[in-house]
DNA sequence: CCTACCGATCGGTAGG
DNA sequence: CCTACCGATCGGTAGG
């Protein structure tokens, strides 16, 4: 934070996160640091220098994540399940960053963005193994790779959307009841076909 | 298509799509029209308003093509996989409206974006329903109902940003292969704990 | 990091 | 739907 361009990067994460890359203005910026918008130049050479740092910071932020837990040897649904939590860990503790990554990333231009669409592949491949191991050990259905990590990937990435850092669960929790979810599924163990006239019976009990 | 202004939205909603809301000049939608900046105010009022109007008309779209579904009375499986399928559907046909839509609705302001949010809940209590109706019936397992309606909404949702219109399946089929997973979960039936030393046992084999 | 400023472009309007 | 144009604002630069 003591770094002029530290700084930068955090106040243009905070502003690009509320109201998007081009809805905020190099002056919003440099406002929001107490600077002329012609001091930004300094320590940048231009806009897309700030979007960039910003999504390079998060989307190796990920790939750090995950990558250990990969390379553990714990059973498939446990690492399914510290996967999740630390994804959404990343998640809540640059959440202003996260958002940028998962929102923006889409107008960076030239090698900046391949860079960055690599990196997103590297991510998805550290789950694809995740989900290979855990169906070679016969622990996950033979499902489709694409679609699996399709399921998880968008849970995942949704999260940036309605997490509240204020709210009354922390990340290992809604990685926990996500995981659930997602490991057995929505269809109750037991449960055999519709049983039916459930609320009639529920009526002609006392309330 | 004769209509000045559906043709406008549409050239708007492609632009949007493609660029951003922030990233599209009133100049680039005159000019995909072929007709002078200034001729669009004689069918609109603000560029907003042509946010509004693409908005408006696909989340309406989504909410028409779920009602239905949720008022049938087929096995809460089959509805959810069919509400799945009614959801893409509208992605797939929609495709251009559909990402402005889940992507830049938040740039909408005032009473409008307001609007948009009511309409959003008004989805989501659709959801809702069908959740709480296989929980009733026994069908589903008693999960929270919020968390298992984040995931097959941020599922359903995150189609947008991968969705492929020449890509070899039908919105039916992704459906179908996204709802078995989120009924039945990704660990397999008969699963026990993990077998250990599969890959030693796989070494020791002739390849 | 500031002052002073640039050329370009923005959304939008007046009058036809 | 066009011409002609507006005030404001944009990202960025020169020179200190």
């Amino acid at each position: 934070m003591d770094n002029p361009k530290a700084a930068l990067i955090e106040a243009a994460g905070k502003l690009f996160s509320q109201k998007g890359y081009y809805g905020t203005t190099i002056r919003d910026i440099a406002q929001e640091r107490g600077i002329r918008s012609g001091s930004l130049y300094a320590h940048i050479e231009s806009k897309e220098d700030l979007l960039y740092e910003i999504v390079d910071v998060a989307s190796q932020a990920f790939i750090d994540a995950l990558e250990p837990i990969v390379a553990t040897s714990r059973p498939p649904q446990e690492k399914l399940i510290q996967a999740l939590a630390a994804h959404i860990r990343v998640i809540s503790t640059h959440l202003e960053t996260s958002r940028v990554f998962l929102h923006e990333w889409l107008l960076l231009t030239g090698a900046r963005r391949h860079i960055i669409e690599d990196r997103r592949n590297h991510y998805e491949a550290l789950w694809t193994a995740l989900l290979q191991e855990g169906i070679d050990r016969g622990t996950f259905a033979p499902v489709s790779l694409r679609f699996a990590r399709l399921v998880i990937l968008s849970v995942a990435n949704w999260v940036y959307l309605w997490y509240d850092p204020a709210g009354p669960m922390n990340p290992d929790q809604i990685a926990e009841e996500f995981g659930r979810l997602i490991l057995y599924g929505l269809v109750h163990p037991t449960a055999g076909p519709p049983a039916s006239n459930r609320e009639t019976r529920t009526l002609s009990l006392p309330s």
